[in-house]
DNA sequence: TTCCTAACTGCGAGGCGGTTGCAATAGCGT
DNA sequence: ACGCTATTGCAACCGCCTCGCAGTTAGGAA
């Protein structure tokens, strides 16, 4: 995968797992059970998560480096993508429709999704000011979050 | 270091390597001769670079985990700060005056520093569209250039 | 259905970026 | 000049991936 390429391929969402399969085969590629196996998991998953997380929670436990190469294909194919919230390792999920994108408070280390119009409404105008159009979905927003900024400026 | 976190220390620009060292003692810690070193390459680069790249640059060259935790307590004095441009190592600079803020291009891999008056323009509006405050110091804008975009605009 | 072959898998080792522990060295206040 | 402790280099280690390889298996051809 070499985790750190950013994800240019364009997001091609599924509704459920046997139409992720056909994506799979449509791109040419075999339907496995350990590729079955991962993309229940990923169908499970209500949040990112890490390749680890994921390759556990198969059954049978798929092997990491394996995982690893999976979601690199599935991420190629566009029904993956990864997301680096924070300092661990990068955090795999489905892609949606919707795909979101992210905030991350550097005071308090947590993430938050980003309300799409908001964030849609930001971009605009930040192209517009610097040139520069940002895309928040793989490495996201770093910052402080409203409740810092609030505690911030109370202890200015 | 802790590599990954945030550099809220506030930044402590200094003009030469005596002032440097003038801090550094000011805040307790001994002027030796591989601090010496150390701020001596620091003070002749151009742009940030790696702890690698920093620790055999200099006379006799430098133990690399040690550069690091040296590295990591200028930075809590304010003389240096890191970037993570891309994927690599993080690379050190010295804290200057104007401490620059940083766009990074997904398609082209290229970071290019921001005029300041546009990246303030830029934060302001990111704050006021999701209530989040951006800090590109430390990590960048991420997205596309203008070329990039020129190139996918043309394509599409 | 069986066969063949390329795709995929698990396992082990390796790489990069960074951190930790520790014994030896060396600032610097006295 | 002395002694205390910060700082250093070395070596080992850790997390997050990535690679190589031999064994397995999906799935088209015969």
């Amino acid at each position: 995968m070499t985790m750190p390429e950013s994800p240019l391929t364009s997001p091609r969402p599924v509704a459920d797992l046997t139409s992720a399969l056909d994506v799979l085969r449509e791109d040419g590629g075999r339907v496995s059970s350990s590729r079955r196996a991962l993309l229940t998991v990923l169908f499970d998953m209500d949040a990112p998560r890490s390749v680890e997380q994921i390759a556990s929670a198969a059954v049978p436990p798929l092997d990491v480096p394996s995982t690893y190469r999976t979601l690199e294909r599935l991420e190629q194919v566009g029904l993956v993508r990864h997301v680096h919230l924070g300092h661990g390792p990068g955090l795999f999920e489905l892609a949606s429709i919707d795909d979101r994108e992210y905030a991350w408070c550097e005071s308090c280390n947590k993430a938050s999704s980003i309300d799409r119009a908001k964030i849609d409404a930001a971009r605009d105008l930040i192209e517009k000011a610097t040139g520069h159009r940002p895309r928040f979905g793989h490495f996201p927003l770093i910052g402080l979050c409203p409740e810092c900024i609030a505690k911030e400026d109370a202890e200015a």
